[in-house]
DNA sequence: GCCGGCCACAACGATCGGTTGGGCGTCCTT
DNA sequence: AAGGACGCCCAACCGATCGTTGTGGCCGGC
């Protein structure tokens, strides 16, 4: 189907003349009539009544015309979406299903009418959201850089939320039944956070956590995907292992896996955003205000050592 | 933009190749490429990155992704309103801006999940629709046959719902600041109500009502379109016309029009849905039920002769 | 260093989408 | 009732497009 016959089929119901409405696209009444009858041939279905004074929409018309404004909307907004010059808010995130992603969604839920494309890059590397948001590729970057001299002058870091972890735990692990646990709990068991890039931010995170608590993180071994990790966990009895508490984790109901809160003190992954200094897109600022108005975390909560945190 | 080369990159952008792709859709690899590359063209920007094991998704490619979507998600609703053996549930009412389209958009919003489309056969004769139900054009039809006797057998008519008659006038008209009114302060008052075809279920309604409360309805005269009544009413200091409590009316605000419900007797105008017999379609029954939960009538409430009134 | 898998480019035929030209039916005017 | 205006369809033609087959380049694995 040709998304400008479609178009055709739209304007032409609404002037009631194919004549009119080739004037109006600039091309001959022939033209239009062809590509009527291409779209009636490919429905199967006779989409106007031809009168001496112009068209009528059929039943079947009537009908297809609600969907053909959506696919002539659906592909404005997609063209919009990657043209240069007229591109909508487009914020990297580290994934579909992590938190970040899980409350931007929210956000969007809460303010549909913004266009919001959500994309990743599949890079460990902040350098290359920074590298992608200098070069307008993406407005913003849901990314962390530990070290605040690195950032480059033109761009800037703030601070939106914090996600408190919970631990993750099949139904044989020895804490499974525990409805919340404290970071002293977790020692001498197993933590293990597959696919940690060396010196990344959540290897220098996990690194500050296990000092702090004594803890036994152990980020070694490729990352199979999240599908492996979770059968891992659910059959194994002495490991367990992190996760935001938005994070969006799918799993199949047989697996039986718990999230346990982890408190006194409230163990938080802090998520930064990271945008341009100069001319910020315009619907960011609704976003930071989105994340900061969510639940703050108690005083006592751990953050590690590069944070600036939010507290009430 | 072609809705194929749309589905097309959907696929490619799943399957991360474009042979996998070519395989699944029957088609060459090098069709796949081509495919690709007129969108990429067409929109001017790269949607994938060539590696040697496949193609992965550009930022834009990303950003794209979603829309394309929607656009293919769109195109299949788009195709079934009219499929005849997969048709959506499709609905005729009076116009698109009356009570019975008014309340049927308040039941699709609440299930929004229905796939539902809404028609009207522009025929003042309800002859019309049911030889439209009959012959499988529409589902069912918001319209009175006053003469039970006049229905095929094959179709039935079920009573859903009444909406009260509100006087609709311009402000200086002699009953413009009254709260409500009775039937008899609508005496001597010019009742407008124009485009009533002879011997039509609306004739017969303002006949008896006429009839009833001794009242001037005067329906001669073409209907020039709901604006030009409007225009009418803002400026007489003497004709008003009577609306459905449900119709929806837009006007500038600049008419100042008032709406003033008529109680004691309320004045009901009955709304029937006509439907095949055998083997409805299987959405009707909840929007009947939805219709019929609806507030309903005060005991006391004037119906014509026809009406089967529905009443607590 | 070779092989295998995947994608791009080139050439060719079929199909498609546009134009011009001509004809028919309806409505309005004279 | 005849003529003109208008809007539609059909036919013929032409350039662009979409599919095919054939070929070459690139990259990763053995």
């Amino acid at each position: 189907m040709d998304t400008e016959a479609v178009r055709t089929f739209v304007l032409a119901a609404e002037v009631g003349q194919f004549q009119h409405a080739a004037d109006e696209l600039g091309v001959t009444q022939q033209a239009i009539s062809k590509r009527i009858a291409a779209l009636e041939r490919e429905l199967e279905v006779r989409l106007f009544t031809r009168t001496a004074r112009g068209v009528e929409l059929t039943i079947d018309g009537q009908a297809f015309l609600p969907h053909a404004r959506s696919i002539v909307a659906g592909v404005e907004r997609a063209i919009t979406a990657v043209r240069p010059d007229s591109r909508a808010l487009r914020i990297d995130v580290l994934g579909f299903r992590s938190g970040q992603a899980v409350v931007l969604h929210d956000y969007w839920r809460s303010h549909p009418e913004t266009a919001l494309d959500v994309v990743t890059l599949k890079a460990a590397d902040p350098h290359v959201a920074v590298a992608a948001i200098r070069a307008g590729d993406v407005d913003a970057s849901f990314r962390t850089v530990t070290d605040p001299a690195a950032l480059p002058r033109d761009l800037d870091m703030v601070h939106v939320i914090d996600f408190p972890l919970e631990l993750l735990v099949g139904p044989r692990h020895p804490l499974a039944s525990a409805r919340t646990l404290t970071p002293s709990q977790l020692r001498r068991h197993r933590i293990w956070v597959p696919g940690i890039a060396p010196k990344s931010e959540w290897a220098d995170f996990y690194d500050q956590l296990a000092t702090a608590f004594d803890l036994r993180v152990d980020g070694a071994g490729p990352n199979f995907g999240v599908e492996a990790l979770l059968d891992t966990l659910a059959e194994s009895a002495d490991v367990a292992t992190l996760v935001g508490s938005r994070d969006r984790l799918v799993w199949p109901t047989s697996y039986d896996l718990r999230r346990i809160p982890v408190v006194n003190p409230t163990i938080a992954y802090p998520q930064s955003l990271i945008l341009p200094r100069s001319n910020p897109h315009p619907g960011l600022r609704a976003i930071i205000d989105y994340f900061r108005s969510l639940a703050t975390l108690p005083e006592t909560a751990w953050l590690p050592s590069w944070a600036t945190p939010r507290r009430r």
